[in-house]
DNA sequence: AGCACGCCGACT
DNA sequence: GTCGGCGTGCTC
């Protein structure tokens, strides 16, 4: 091996701290030296911090000052692949290496030791008096012989106090086996047969694991309608990166949707695969990221932070439902899971497989160039077809006020009910109503802490900010000209459609789907369950009904307002309208009857509504390339958004304008900057934002510019900067 | 991030 | 005279 990896006792070493210092700190190593990528504890000023020994050490400081590692972590050490990985990330997204590696350790009790505890097996011999509950305990360990129970475990299976089972370890009947904590996951079978593919899946299944074969890096575009059988085909591409002994990993974007996701791998697999996200409890989290490094677990299913798991040998990387927003972190460090994703998969020679019915334009584009491989499904699943999808113009409905639901949409529901079929009313908009007004002097209710408007819940009894999550009761009398009695909600928000529903169909069964109705993920997957197997005739959605949740009687989905969303001058507004209309279509006529959706609409011939209705998806992507192409914003350009923010306005405005002036490294490579501009969350929590924004063409060396120009400013200590590249909400 | 050091206002 | 505000700077 050419490279010096390890090191001598008192040798200097280079670590890399999850502390905010702007470089490494040099240490001696440790009594039995220590290797590149260990991870070490060291003293840090009075504390003890943890670290990875990055290197040799530089020295050049006054070396009596050096102190020694304290100990080196009983875990496996950091892979050269991994190292790359983060300082690759840290240079595209401009975080530091710190906060990088804070990302890559989020587990807890990394330093404690390897914990053991008492597992029980049955022992020789027989028991001096046989008792029932002693039968039963012999008889659970005899059946399950081959799982470990605990004490507390096997009391509960025998269904018999302690005190019975440890009487027969003192007669050693049943022994007690110390082993470690942290159990490797359940093996996985890629052997076991999957479900039978058509064969445009079992074609795009062929590919899958041909590329997954190569073991080299690749990534495919996998595009598929909703129920076309997209996680049966890469499950397939699991099955072959097993086969090669490699480790795959699957990025889900909702929590809600891993419980379902665990249950086919189950079934295709013959076990669970290792579970982590912010669900997961801490002993869970320390087991998963253990066994991740130790090549005991097969599989991951998680959140967008999985990607920064020690992986042994990563073979495949799945990220399904790839233009979902909730893959790019907005707050702390940015980046998105999908570019992060591909960057990690060319560091361990993976294969990345983007899956979605509706993939973002950046995917899009990158499969029109060749950059990736493009699949795609055609054919639903079964018999099943996409709906027929109708607008309904809302320019020839006569609707009274304070009223959503159209005489065409009322009609058409109606008839479903009459067959004893479901019916979706899609609102994106929690809530009662999105705006509270004074109809004695027109003020409308705002945030005390953001510029936001509140959003009066009617279920919760409050006002809410839907930016801060701020909230307070509703006023009686008007906060502006004390009027009483005259506050009034405007506009509609899920729960004033399900009560507008109430009133039109008295008869039917209503059920509301909204996040902030309840109170965990598995009242929500319960309440799923209850609608999926028919008990509901109509049911109230936001956002939350469009991800993957499948309800066989459903075959009418009605929008109540396609238009909201194509509003404002997001440029991603036509891309995300587009994305989420296709989807809550695809939710109705998943069996065998052909289901309908209806888009109330007062701009039918919008292009994006047209795109929709005839379902020419390439043309709509075409159309919203050139606008973007003429224009310059990724992904035909780079663009980066830098935020300050600060409690005082007058500072960060001062500042943003100051930088805006000195632009020289900016202007080195022809880059444009705009701003400074209200940020579009203008006030969080108290801190005002104001936001620059850069913009430059697609090969300039725009982090390395940005870098430069930001080093020439001493920030405030009151003042907060934050750099995202490729920022998704961009205006 | 913590934590110490250090330099100016209201208390014993 | 001293306690304590938090701005500035350091951590191998």
């Amino acid at each position: 091996m050419v490279e010096l990896s390890f090191f001598d006792e008192g040798d200097l070493v280079a670590v890399l701290t999850a502390q905010p210092l702007d470089r490494l700190l040099d240490y001696k190593a440790p009594e039995g030296g220590c290797q590149t990528g260990a991870f070490v504890e060291v003293p840090l000023g009075p504390r003890k911090v943890l670290g990875v020994v990055w290197g040799k050490g530089a020295g050049g400081f006054d070396l009596s000052k050096a102190r020694s590692v304290i100990r080196v972590l009983d875990v496996a050490p950091m892979r050269e692949e991994m190292r790359a990985f983060l300082a690759r990330a840290a240079d595209y997204t401009l975080t530091p290496m710190p906060a990088m590696l804070r990302l890559a350790t989020r587990a807890p009790g990394l330093g404690d030791p390897p914990s053991m505890r008492k597992i029980l097996r049955l022992g020789q011999g027989e028991p001096d008096r046989m008792t029932d509950a002693r039968r039963r305990v012999m008889e659970v360990l005899r059946e399950y012989g081959g799982l470990a129970f605990t004490l507390r475990e096997l009391s509960e299976m025998a269904g018999v106090s302690s005190p019975v089972i440890k009487g027969l370890i003192k007669q050693g009947v049943v022994v007690e086996e110390d082993t470690p904590r942290d159990m490797p996951y359940p093996s996985l079978q890629p052997e076991f047969d999957g479900k039978d593919l058509n064969d445009d899946q079992a074609e795009a299944a062929n590919q899958l694991r041909n590329a997954v074969a190569t073991g080299h890096y690749g990534t495919t575009l996998l595009k598929g309608v909703t129920g076309s059988g997209k996680t049966e085909v890469y499950l397939e591409a699991v099955a072959e990166c097993l086969k090669q002994g490699r480790q795959a990993l699957v990025l889900l974007p909702e929590i809600a949707l891993t419980a379902e996701f665990l249950a086919r791998v189950e079934e295709r697999f013959g076990a669970r695969p290792a579970e982590w996200h912010s669900g997961v409890t801490m002993t869970e989290r320390r087991r998963c990221w253990r066994m991740v490094g130790q090549g005991a677990a097969q599989l991951v299913v998680g959140a967008r932070s999985s990607l920064y798991l020690p992986f042994r040998d990563l073979g495949l990387i799945v990220v399904d439902e790839e233009h979902d927003s909730s893959y790019k972190q907005e707050d702390g460090a940015l980046y998105s899971a999908r570019d992060m994703s591909v960057l990690r998969a060319t560091c361990c020679s993976a294969q990345v497989i983007l899956a979605s019915a509706t993939p973002s334009l950046e995917s899009w584009a990158n499969a029109e160039t060749g950059k990736y491989q493009r699949l795609d499904l055609t054919s639903r699943f079964g018999v099943a077809e996409m709906p027929d999808m109708r607008a309904i113009d809302m320019r020839a409905e006569t609707l009274s006020s304070n009223r959503w639901i159209s005489g065409t949409l009322k009609k058409e529901v109606s008839a479903r009910l009459e067959l004893n079929e479901q019916a979706l009313l899609f609102i994106n908009r929690r809530g009662y109503a999105p705006t509270t007004i004074c109809r004695a002097c027109g003020h409308q209710i705002g945030c005390d802490q953001c510029d936001a408007r509140m959003v009066e819940h009617r279920f919760l009894k409050r006002l809410v900010c839907h930016q801060c999550g701020e909230t307070k009761p509703m006023p009686e009398k008007c906060p502006n000209c004390e009027a009483e009695g005259r506050l009034a909600p405007v506009g509609p928000g899920v729960e004033r459609l399900a009560e507008e529903t109430a009133e039109v169909f008295p008869d039917a069964r209503i059920a509301v789907l909204s996040s902030d109705l309840f109170g965990s993920a598995r009242a929500l997957k319960e309440k799923i369950e209850l609608i999926a197997e028919g008990g509901a005739d109509i049911i109230i959605g936001t956002q939350l009904v469009a991800k993957g949740h499948n309800f066989p009687h459903l075959t009418l989905v009605g929008v109540i307002d396609a238009d909201l969303g194509l509003q404002g001058s997001d440029l991603r507004a036509a891309e995300r309208t587009f994305q989420l209309m296709r989807q809550v279509s695809g939710r109705a006529g998943r069996t065998e009857k052909q289901g309908v959706a209806l888009l109330q609409t007062y701009q039918p011939e919008h292009p994006v509504i047209c795109a929709i209705l005839s379902g020419d998806e390439e043309g709509f992507w075409r159309a919203e390339a050139r606008e973007r192409e003429a224009t310059g914003v990724p992904p035909y350009g780079r663009l980066a958004g830098i935020v300050l923010s600060s409690p005082d306005v007058q500072q960060v405005f001062d500042l943003a304008g100051e930088m805006a002036r000195q632009d020289a490294p900016l202007r080195a490579i022809n880059a444009q900057i705009y701003g400074p501009a209200p940020a579009p969350i203008a006030r969080i929590r108290g801190r005002h934002r104001v936001r620059l924004l850069v913009k430059c063409e697609k090969g300039a060396p725009l982090q390395k510019a940005l870098a430069a120009w930001v080093a020439q400013f001493k920030l405030p200590s009151a003042i907060r900067l934050s750099i995202d590249i490729d920022p998704q909400s961009f205006y």
